[in-house]
DNA sequence: AAGGATGACAACCGCCTTATA
DNA sequence: CTATAAGGCGGTTGTCATCCT
């Protein structure tokens, strides 16, 4: 046998929580702390679905969220993580203390998408709306077509602060015309950081990539995209298929300290 | 003033993964 | 090992407020 459901589907109620609700869950969770959900609408004396109280204390009642409109600079943060991300709200929010997944998915949807969109950019592959439009029309072969996509370019943002638009996105180079992005013997990247490894260096000699396995470091590179392969090939980050990311810069390591892979690839620069 | 359009966001739904009986 | 619920996640809908005609 399995669990027991996580809720009787009769009788419970659903719509707009009241402010007696809120006091209830609040009170309860505040003296208790979380514990199984399935268990907290009977024990607080609420006639709700424990999945609810779950989402209703995580998206709006828990004491450490932001309330209000995302700043500027979240902002960025939210379009910048999203063009490595894609929809992972969840990952996303994890990136924006006080922030829930709903409420940047929401801020997204009502607001981003549509400044994005009176911008210019497509909110879905964050290149121009015009290139787009361009690589739509001439016909290619699946294979190209399918390279083109995975070699578009985050765009960067200006971050001056200056404006309460964001500028067009600087798209530092072409994705037409060339290899594909990750071949290490064209280091052709848009990132200056990425462009001065040398990759040859890295690919051969092994050690110069322990660093992502040390630690806890994997799952932290989960959280940008990046998901390697222990003890396999360091090719594996050139291909997006493997990699999972359509694009890598330095932010795609976080914050932590590259100066000892930097030093053994013979950084450029 | 009425009512339709739009914006904002809370809440629900359904699917997937993980945990457990 | 299998079946099934819990928890988590992303997509979608519902509801209320405000704006516009």
């Amino acid at each position: 046998m399995g669990r027991q459901p996580c809720c009787d589907k009769l009788g419970v109620k659903k719509g707009p929580w009241t402010a007696e609700e809120d006091r209830k869950l609040v009170n309860f969770i505040l003296t208790h702390g979380q514990c199984c959900w399935r268990a907290v609408p009977k024990l607080a004396g609420l006639r709700r679905c424990g999945k609810s109280c779950r989402l209703r204390w995580t998206n709006y009642l828990r004491p450490d969220l932001k309330r209000g409109l995302l700043n500027e600079a979240e902002e960025r943060l939210v379009i910048d993580l999203h063009a490595t991300l894609g929809n992972r709200w969840s990952k996303i929010a994890a990136r924006l203390p006080g922030r829930t997944d709903n409420e940047i998915k929401n801020h997204w949807n009502t607001h981003i998408k549509k400044k994005l969109i009176r911008m210019g950019i497509d909110p879905v592959t964050h290149k121009p709306l015009q290139e787009q439009a361009n690589e739509q029309v001439s016909s290619k072969p699946n294979e190209q077509a399918k390279f083109e996509v995975s070699n578009h370019k985050t765009p960067i943002y200006p971050c001056d602060g200056s404006s309460d638009n964001f500028s067009s996105p600087i798209i530092e180079s072409s994705s037409t015309g060339k290899s594909p992005p990750f071949d290490p013997n064209i280091s052709n990247f848009d990132d200056p950081w990425t462009n001065h490894i040398r990759w040859e260096t890295f690919l051969e000699n092994p050690s110069s990539w322990n660093f992502m396995f040390e630690g806890d470091r994997q799952e932290g590179y989960g959280e940008f995209g990046l998901c390697p392969p222990a003890g396999g090939d360091p090719s594996w980050l050139f291909n997006r298929e493997s990699s999972g990311v359509e694009s890598f810069s330095r932010s795609s390591f976080g914050d932590i300290d590259m100066s000892e892979f930097t030093r053994s690839t013979n950084i450029r620069s």
